[in-house]
Order: C-alpha cells, then sequence, then structure tokens
DNA sequence: CCGAGATATTTGTCCAGGACATGATCGCCT
DNA sequence: AGGCGATCATGTCCTGGACAAATATCTCGG
C-alpha cells in the first residue's frame, strides 16, 4: 500500500512502481516469474518490496522497449550491458546535425538548471522566448531541451526535483506567452480542445501545443491533464470543438493509448478532427483511423492549413444544400 | 484487449472499464463476486463484455462513492434508485453562513462556468482580479469558488469537464498574476519551497500560495505537484530553503499525511519550517510537532511576520557565535 | 539469393479464488 | 452521552494457470 522505509531502505509497492515505470502490474508479476526480474524482496505482510534500483533497470528497460527491443532479450541482462545498448539505439536517432548544433545550447542550459540558480534559469528562459519569439521558442528551444533533461533524468544525471523544477518554470513563461497571444477572430477560427486522457500526467506538451495552436489562429480551450474519455467527448459537445488534440509521453501503456484513442473516435461525431502528439512512440508506429499523429509541432501549422481549406469546402456544400439532417 | 463489438450490441472489456469509470479491475472483479454487480456476458474467448448500460451504472456509482457513500449500501442498488439518490445528496452539509452570504456571486459565478462561454469566465477572472488585486482576489474570489466547485461537482451538478475547465482557466489567471510580482529583494526575503506530496494531484492551492508568499515579500521556488518526500528534501538543500510550505486537498490519505509529515519533519534540519496547508480535515485535527497547520490564507501574513522575527533573532545569535559547524 | 507462407515462440492481459490490512460501523459499558 | 473493543466492509495484493495477438524463425519455390 504505502512506501514501507523502514530505517535507511526505502523500497515501493507494486502500485507505486506501476505509476513510476508505467508498467502493468500483471506485467511486473510475469517478468518476475519469467525472467527473474525483477525479484523484489517482500516487506512485513508478504508484498513485493521494490527497491529504487530495481526500478531504475525498469525504467531503462521501458524505454529501450520503447525503442523496439523485446523483454525476453533486454530484462535478463545487466543495468550496465542495458545502459550501452541505449547509447547504441535510443540515442542514434538524435544524434543528427540538428542535434550537434544545439547541443553546446543544450549543454549549457542543462548545467545552468543544475546550478539551481532557478532565478537565472528564468530570466534566460523569458530572454529566449523574448529573443526567438513563441513559435520557434516552443519548436527549437523548449522541444529539445525537454528531450534532453528527459534524457539526463533516465539516466541519473537529473535529480527529480531538478526536472520538476524545470518543468514547472518553463510552464510559467509558456503559460505567460499564451496568454499574451490574442483571442482569434470568432468567424472561421477553429475551436481547438485540449487534454491528455486519464495515465497521462505530463502538461507540458499540452501547453506547447496550445502555445502554437493559438498562434495559428485557433480559439484553445485546454481541459488540462487526465480527463476522462467520456468527458472529452461531453466538452467537445459543449465548446462546439473542431478539433481535439491530445498529448501522449512515453509513460503511458501503448495498448491503452491505441484502444482510447479507437474508442474516443467512436464516440466523436466524424466532423470533430483527432490530433495526437507526443513523444510516445506507438503513436507514429501503428495507424488509427480518423486520428493524425503528429510528431512535432512542425507539420502542425500545414495541417491547420489543410483543414481550413476542407473546411471551408464543407461549409460552402453544406451552404448548397441546407439541412443535411 | 479491444473493444470487441460483434453485431449491434456494443459492449467493452474489463479494461476499457477500468478507463472509463476509473475503478480498478480488481475492483470491478471483487464487486462481481460480492454483489453481483455488474455481471457482464463473456465475449468469444471467456473475457468479461460489459454492455453500455452497466459502464454507466458504474459510472453513478462511482460518483456516489465520491460524495461518501459506501458501495455495499448502493451497488446492489437499480438505477433509478441512484439516480435518485443522486438528487438527494444535495445541501445538507454545507450550509453554513458564509455560503449564504457569498452565495449571490459565487451563484453567478458557477452560472458562468456552466454556460460554457470560456472566453466570458477568463475575462470575469481577469476583472475581478483587477478589481480586488491578487490577495484579495485569492482569498476572497478563488478560495471560495474552489468551494463551491468542488461541493457542485460532488452533487452531481457539474461535469467533469466543467471542472476541468475551471481549475484550468484560474491556473492561467493566477500565474500570470504570480509572473507579475517583482521578485523580492535577495537579503532576508525567506526562500519558500512550495510542493505537494504524491498522491496528491491537485496545484491550485499551491498556486495560491505562492501568490501570497511572493505577495509578501518571499522568494518562491514551486516544485509544482507530486514530489516524492525525499526529493523535497533534497531541493530543501539545494535552494537554502526556509519554509517548506505543503498543500493537501481532501482526496488523500489522512493517515499518510500525517506520516508524511512526522517523516519530511526528520529529514529536514530544525531551522526549516513546514507549512502545510488545504481543504484536507485531517491537517487541524491531528498535531504534528514541527508542523504548522494552517487553516486559510489570512494568519499566512502574521506567521510570516513571526518567522521574520525569529530568523533576525537567531541571525544576530549566529552573529554574535560565528561558526555553529 | 529472395520473398511468401507456415510454424514456433514470445508476450501482455485475463481469470479464479483466496487472503488480509485498513477503516468504518455498531453495540456495550461506564 | 461518550469512549472503546468487536465486527464487518472493502480494496488491493497474492498465486499460478491460460490464451490470443504479435513477432520471429523456418521452409521452399522462384
Amino acid at each position: 500500500m504505502n512506501e514501507r522505509s523502514a530505517a535507511a531502505v526505502i523500497t515501493l509497492s507494486i502500485a507505486a512502481v506501476e505509476r513510476d515505470t508505467g508498467l502493468s502490474k500483471d506485467t511486473l508479476r510475469v517478468w518476475e516469474r519469467r525472467y527473474g526480474f525483477p525479484s523484489p524482496g517482500r516487506d512485513g505482510i508478504g508484498e513485493r518490496a521494490y527497491t529504487l534500483a530495481q526500478v531504475e533497470k525498469l525504467r531503462v528497460v521501458k524505454r529501450l522497449l520503447d525503442a523496439g527491443h523485446r523483454p525476453g532479450r533486454i530484462v535478463p541482462l545487466p543495468i550496465e550491458a542495458l545502459q550501452q545498448l541505449t547509447e547504441q539505439t535510443v540515442d542514434q536517432p538524435l544524434r543528427g546535425v540538428e542535434a550537434l548544433l544545439a547541443s553546446a545550447d543544450l549543454r549549457d542550459h542543462l548545467a545552468l538548471i543544475r546550478s539551481h540558480d532557478v532565478p537565472a534559469v528564468r530570466s534566460e528562459l523569458a530572454r529566449l522566448l523574448a529573443r526567438h519569439g513563441v513559435a520557434r521558442f516552443v519548436v527549437d528551444v523548449i522541444s529539445p531541451l525537454n528531450a534532453a533533461v528527459g534524457d539526463a533524468w533516465l539516466r541519473g544525471q537529473m535529480e527529480v526535483f531538478e526536472e520538476h523544477t524545470y518543468t514547472e518554470l518553463v510552464q510559467a513563461v509558456l503559460r505567460q506567452a499564451v496568454t499574451g497571444i490574442p483571442e482569434a477572430a470568432a468567424s472561421g477560427a477553429p475551436r481547438v480542445l485540449l487534454s491528455t486522457f486519464p495515465g497521462e500526467p505530463h502538461g507540458l506538451g499540452l501547453l506547447m501545443a496550445e502555445a502554437i495552436f493559438a498562434l495559428e489562429g485557433c480559439r484553445c480551450v485546454s481541459l488540462g491533464v487526465q480527463t476522462p474519455l467520456w468527458d472529452i467527448v461531453r466538452a467537445a459537445q459543449a465548446y462546439k470543438t473542431d478539433i481535439v488534440a491530445l498529448s501522449f509521453t512515453g509513460c503511458t501503456n501503448p495498448n491503452q493509448v491505441v484502444d482510447s484513442l479507437a474508442e474516443l473516435r467512436g464516440k466523436l461525431p466524424a466532423h470533430v478532427g483527432i490530433w495526437a502528439g507526443g513523444s510516445a512512440p506507438v503513436l507514429h508506429r501503428r495507424r488509427i483511423d480518423g486520428v493524425l499523429p503528429l510528431a512535432s509541432f512542425e507539420p502542425l501549422a500545414a495541417e491547420l492549413q489543410r483543414w481550413r481549406a476542407a473546411s471551408a469546402v464543407a461549409a460552402s456544400a453544406a451552404a448548397a444544400k441546407p439541412c443535411p439532417a
């Protein structure tokens, strides 16, 4: 149930590990049975008690899984081998020219975050926002910085509280930026509803998307994170939404993501678009009918333009044939 | 796994029902065993297949559960009785004088939220902020409004998505307000660290507290919600924190709150204050050594003054005896 | 050597039924 | 009335088995 920290050794219950790793209780138990890892000790009442080291390895495994590896091959491996494997596979795509160009800046920013000088980070973020403008700030600064922070955190090079502070500061800056974008004129501006599904607690991507959508002249309503599927549907009705935008990170269960999106598609009217973005790999591996996957923020403007064009056509068609029942 | 829609009858798998209702698979199975509801049919492979009617009843049950009813009493009831019960759950508990006094304004605001006119709510909040100033806005407007919204939700008079929208809008306004408060001068300003414990997902109280602290000339660092205990300690070290401010709402386990606060007290140096606020009743029922409970925002300024005085004394003492190891 | 189809293996989720810690309720006694 | 054990209600965990879907491997004709 709760964390049982006897004296010095901190252990986590299976529910806590499920929360922290995104691996279901069933999966954790079956891995233990099949691969011998994780093999948690037992607490006073005979329930599994996972150590922090085990959770850490589980997180690395999770990431390798997302990168396409299979559990049977990697779960039994020692942590060092996994880390080596991570360098080889996960970082591969990130070794692009852009990454090299940006890496100097990124390194500086990470160092600044790690220096614990909060006002400095705050003003640096504000400076970058002012310098690049909202769109480029989101796409070129925050997006890679998020990836870098996530990566550093996974490797244990960044403390949880540093990541929390970073997230909070970025959120503050972004929210201010979003508030500063004037509301779009009423006519013809698409109405966008933003949220995440239950189980997805990260809201930064949502805020970034809101900024971009608002810049592109959309009328945005955000529900924040973790809105039950049914309530997203109700909200879309109430706000006469044109596009439902959802954000996903790697910490969600891939099967649930696909199932939920399919179910949402079934519950929403066909004319309401579903746009799904974020770093969850499953979005781009499996296609879902009637859901537009967005690998990054770049294609968003183009897709919106396409949407506007399609919507104009639909509107004129509707005008020609007034009552389509 | 995924939805198995045979021909006309749409049914949901147990995982889908877990997503849609928030009731765990274990709970669903054990209810079936004990109360005979829900008793789903089986699909082609022998797995539970829940009907939409069952899911709907489960949702009503969940709401009543959140409102304080007990499963054994309500789960076996037919859906009509449950709906009647939802309407009966009205008013009884919160008929305070304060509620009556403020009710006119509050009712208007609630009605506005329920009208689904997001820009109107947004500008109304901005207007109230400008009119009252940050402090009074937080204390006299948002605080009671939060209570009213929570109450309305409990009674089923407010949809989940309406509550989400409200929270998001208030957060945006508050964050803008906080950003607008100039950073306190370095010397003598207490450093305040704000967060919530794991299991407490509500961040509005935190933001309200941050606003008040900043107004009172503190240097604030927020970690956002759900920071593990140990990381709060690390953050307090890294940021040389004077006061750790924590927020609690009713949705947390009272025992865990007390345990965690006691543990945090043990892990933090004695000169770091722990201030705990929020609507969780346990805070004011049980005293915890070395933790300052705050029932509302009103006494905060006075407590800060006291803290400054005490700190000045300590500083002069330290100056007299320079190296206290 | 390659690609399509058949076969084998892997993997996540489901199931049943039992256990138990925890928290609420109730009845008893002062 | 009010404090306090005894009892009941409830959610979560446990074990170990099963199986469908996804993925890998093999086979064989071109």
